[in-house]
DNA sequence: GGACAAGTAAGAGTTTCCGA
DNA sequence: TCGGAAACTCTTACTTGTCC
């Protein structure tokens, strides 16, 4: 391992570390000799990164240090790039220029020799990707976030149209398709509403009350959200799963 | 017996020297 | 640049001795 790379390291452990953290300690982790991790602390420590160690305790990063934008190794810059493209294939357009921001304004902040993100070479392909939704999913997240009820009017598979008040939980996204999860008052349960179906959406001035938390932990519990992408390869439904697509 | 100070041991950081 | 070894320093916790 680099030496620049170990002591972006000794940071991250630091950062993270719930008590002080001994160089024996550290040097074990890096799979380095303990006299390499004092070197390097007193590299970090000449750079003025907040560093502190006391004899019998072990060193500790003070708080209020935060990693400059700059100390993304380009693994992580690739990793950024993959998933903030792939926010492309969502249907979701909103979500995808905020994506689109994203990977300019950390483009614009990496210093040169700069590990750009624009110059990657990893690329997820539009092709098959989810149809755009007809309505605002920026709108169904805040919702979301907010805990208030939505008028959707919605679609189904068999093509008949109905209008019914839901309680939005989650949005799961699939490489084939993204699903509202919710409480249809309408069928008095869950149901997940593919997004592509909803035709029209409105926001409610209703919140959900003190059942939110109560309606999402009951979801996740009755619920197995990755059914259908398990299906494909491992068919059988979970005894507990009372899930329904419609 | 309780409170306090001094002594001691253990753990861990720091430094130096040397060689690969 | 890194690792090994040794000596030193510092802090903490525990033990021991003394005094009231």
């Amino acid at each position: 391992m680099a030496r620049s790379a170990r002591m972006f390291e000794i940071i991250q452990m630091l950062r993270t570390a719930q008590a002080p953290l001994t160089a024996e300690e550290i040097a074990r982790r890096l799979e380095v000799n303990k006299r390499t991790v004092y070197r390097d602390i007193a590299a970090l420590q000449a750079t003025r990164v907040p560093v502190e160690g006391a004899a019998g305790i072990g060193y500790v990063l003070r708080n209020g240090f935060d990693l400059p934008p700059l100390m993304f190794t380009p693994e992580e810059i690739e990793a950024i790039t993959v998933g903030l493209s792939l926010i492309a294939r969502t249907g979701d357009r909103s979500l995808e220029a905020a994506g689109a921001n994203a990977i300019a304004k950390i483009d614009a902040v990496l210093p040169p020799p700069r590990p750009s993100v624009a110059q990657t070479h990893l690329f997820v392909s539009p092709w098959h990707a989810i149809p755009a939704a007809k309505v605002s999913m920026r709108l169904i997240r805040q919702a979301i976030r907010e805990e208030r009820k939505l008028k959707l009017r919605y679609r189904d598979q068999a093509d008949s149209l109905t209008e019914r008040i839901v309680c939005p939980l989650a949005i799961v996204y699939y490489i084939e398709g993204v699903l509202l999860a919710g409480f249809c008052e309408l069928r008095n349960g869950f149901r997940h509403f593919r997004q592509d179906r909803i035709e029209a959406c409105d926001v409610l001035d209703i919140d959900f009350g003190d059942t939110g938390a109560g309606l999402r932990k009951q979801w996740r519990e009755t619920h197995d959200i990755f059914y259908y992408e398990r299906q494909r390869g491992a068919p059988g439904k979970p005894e507990h799963d009372k899930s329904v697509m419609i």
